[in-house]
RNA sequence: GUCCCCAUCGUCUAGUCAGGCCCAGGACGCCGGCCUUUCAAGCCGGUAACGCGGGUUCAAAUCCCGCUGGGGACGCCA
């Protein structure tokens, strides 16, 4: 593969303000005007979800980053799937994270689905390549086989921290004789494949937005790059596709930065020429932290059953951090694309304000679609035949007129549901033994999959033991907090109709009505679950020990 | 605890690199008004910010330093 990458050096741009401008590595740094790009070599980016959890809006927003920048350099942006960790990869994840990211309009030159020339883009299907590659570190001595358990590892971070020191590994196995580790491997002893890291100096990283950013090595820890069972970590992986893919820029959250200098020095040892690095800031929550779900909603999938259009929630993805250089608020990723430019990106982490999102949805309505459209958009997000057809089952038994259906109806074809506090009650518990129910129905609920009939009636049923209440008396509040009423069209059945995100939201909006647990409840509510559970295995248990006792003693 | 990043209205941001045009502009939200059969929408007006302290300079939102504040990272997760 001809992917090496002579002198890219496509717009370095550096942030405008704050930055000591000139002295970056080779003095490279091109002030504005920015000079024209080396046309030789083809700007490639990527997008490299993991697929162990919903289509986050955070994962759209660095995608849009990284297709408009490609495409804004006549560029490739490629869609890579990192699905390495064994445990918590599912297909599922996968195939919603390429449909959401193609529901809001983004699209591939290259992916799992689409092909190319640079695959396989899946990357628990590259194994053997990442191996190799670990391989060949382990010959030149840029890695090591660590045999250490996960007990020592604990053990020792624990130390660590105990004695305020930076947790990391303390390079145990990085004294075996070669000789000797590659015995014990061979016997089949398990183990991890660890980089060596410098104890000393400094590793700078030219940041595009950033410029210079110092760590010292002694703050890197010697990670981990092939996990005992096989499969690389991300810092590997994420190295090895990259260069193999002929990826030159990396757009990616800033999340990133501080393992930037281990991906930096394997690019090293490598010997291969490292893509430009470019940390985005990160979406917010309203109270500035990191966006999580659990403070906002997160899923793309979420948003669409809101009833958000694509191109007003892509629009909105690309005014986080990012501004058009006429200020205007409205517009699409062609004309993103057209306009972009990395010097315009500000630094701030920008909080993902469910308001303003919504007035620009209103405006892609009102200025953007015809009646006529509209109406297709209307039909297409719920009043379809497929979504019609799973509900009018659940009312034909209690409606006694055509016309009853629509109040009867109504919460399939809402967002957020008006709850009356005063209904969210449960038989036998008080305010906070309601919010803690709630609550804890929240946690099993997260837990169910797939999100159908059977396993959330199984889920729930059980979470009324755990609580030690009737079910009728329990699944009532449910009824309130996903209808807004207490007697509505079969539970399960309605969540699954629901979907996962508006039960969610749902559920968390009732929730904040009665209060959101205080971090003090969620620990000590959090240990009453996981105790519950643990009794209730435990008394299961039993019961099957002396079942299985009785007969054989008769 | 250690390291790193960041810092303009409550929120998204323009302005910061090339200091004066900025007693800081736009947008969301909120408040008020107009329009209107209602409600939206639209239009008009109002509210509200350069975190603090030192420098540099004739001049600092813009450059430098410190502080404070916020965020992130420290996994056989990505």
């Amino acid at each position: 593969m001809h992917l090496c990458k002579p002198g890219i050096r496509v717009a370095t741009v550096r942030r405008r303000g704050h930055n000591p401008p000139s002295f970056l590595p080779g003095a490279t740094a091109p002030r504005r005007p920015l000079p024209p790009e080396p046309p030789m070599t083809v700007v490639r980016t990527r997008i490299a979800p993991s697929p162990t959890g919903d289509p986050h809006v955070g994962t759209a927003y660095v995608a849009l980053f990284n297709y408009c920048f490609a495409k804004q350099h006549g560029g490739q942006f490629l869609l890579r799937i990192e699905d390495t960790d064994q445990v918590r990869s599912t297909r599922e994840s996968e195939e919603a994270i390429l449909r959401s990211l193609r529901w809001l309009g983004l699209s591939w030159d290259e992916g799992p689905d689409v092909g190319g020339p640079h695959g396989p883009y899946r990357q628990s299907e590259r194994s053997a390549i990442y191996r190799a590659h670990a391989d060949e570190l382990l010959e030149k001595g840029h890695a090591f086989r660590c045999f250490c358990d996960a007990h020592r590892l604990d053990t020792v971070r624990k130390a660590q921290i105990a004695a305020n020191q930076t947790p990391g590994y303390d390079g145990q196995c990085r004294s075996i004789p070669a000789a000797e580790s590659a015995a014990r491997a061979a016997a089949g002893e398990t183990h991890v494949v660890r980089m060596n890291v410098p104890r000393e100096g400094v590793c700078e990283i030219d940041d595009l937005l950033r410029g210079r950013v110092e760590i010292e090595w002694i703050q890197v820890d010697m990670q981990v790059l092939l996990k005992s069972d096989g499969l690389p970590t991300y810092h590997l992986a994420n190295v090895v596709d990259d260069h193999l893919m002929g990826i030159t820029h990396v757009l990616r959250g800033e999340e990133w930065i501080s393992s930037a200098p281990k991906h930096l020095l394997l690019y090293k040892y490598f010997g291969w020429e490292a893509p430009q690095l470019c940390h985005m800031p990160l979406l917010r929550n309203p109270d500035k932290s990191k966006l999580s779900k659990r403070k906002n909603p997160t899923s793309i999938v979420y948003y669409e059953r809101m009833g958000f259009l694509p191109e007003a929630l892509l629009n909105y993805l690309g005014m986080m951090a990012w501004s058009m250089p006429d200020e205007r608020e409205k517009f699409n990723l062609e004309e993103m694309v057209a306009n972009f430019d990395l010097t315009r990106v500000s630094l701030g982490g920008p909080v993902f304000d469910q308001a303003k999102l919504s007035w620009l949805n209103g405006r892609w309505i009102r200025e953007s679609l015809t009646p006529a459209q509209f109406g297709e958009r209307v039909a297409q997000w719920a009043l379809n035949q497929d979504y019609l057809a799973r509900i009018t089952p659940l009312v034909q038994g209690r409606v006694e007129r055509l016309s009853d259906l629509g109040a009867m109806t109504s919460f399939f074809f809402q967002g957020l549901i008006e709850v009356n506090a005063a209904d969210l009650t449960v038989k036998g518990l008080d305010a906070d033994g309601v919010r803690r129910a709630l609550q804890w129905s929240s946690w099993r609920m997260e837990e169910v999959t797939p999100f159908t009939r059977d396993v959330l009636d199984r889920t729930l049923r059980e979470t009324a033991e755990l609580l030690g209440l009737k079910v009728k008396d329990y699944l009532r509040v449910l009824f309130v907090a996903f209808t807004g009423r207490p007697v509505a069209t079969p539970l399960f059945e309605t969540m699954e109709l629901l979907g996962r995100d508006l039960c969610r939201a749902r559920l968390r909006h009732a929730q904040v009505l009665l209060g959101l647990m205080t971090s003090k409840e969620e620990k000590k509510w959090k240990g009453e679950l996981d105790a519950a559970v643990t009794a209730k295995a435990e008394a299961a248990a039993q019961a099957q020990a002396a079942a299985a006792a009785t007969p054989a003693e008769g």
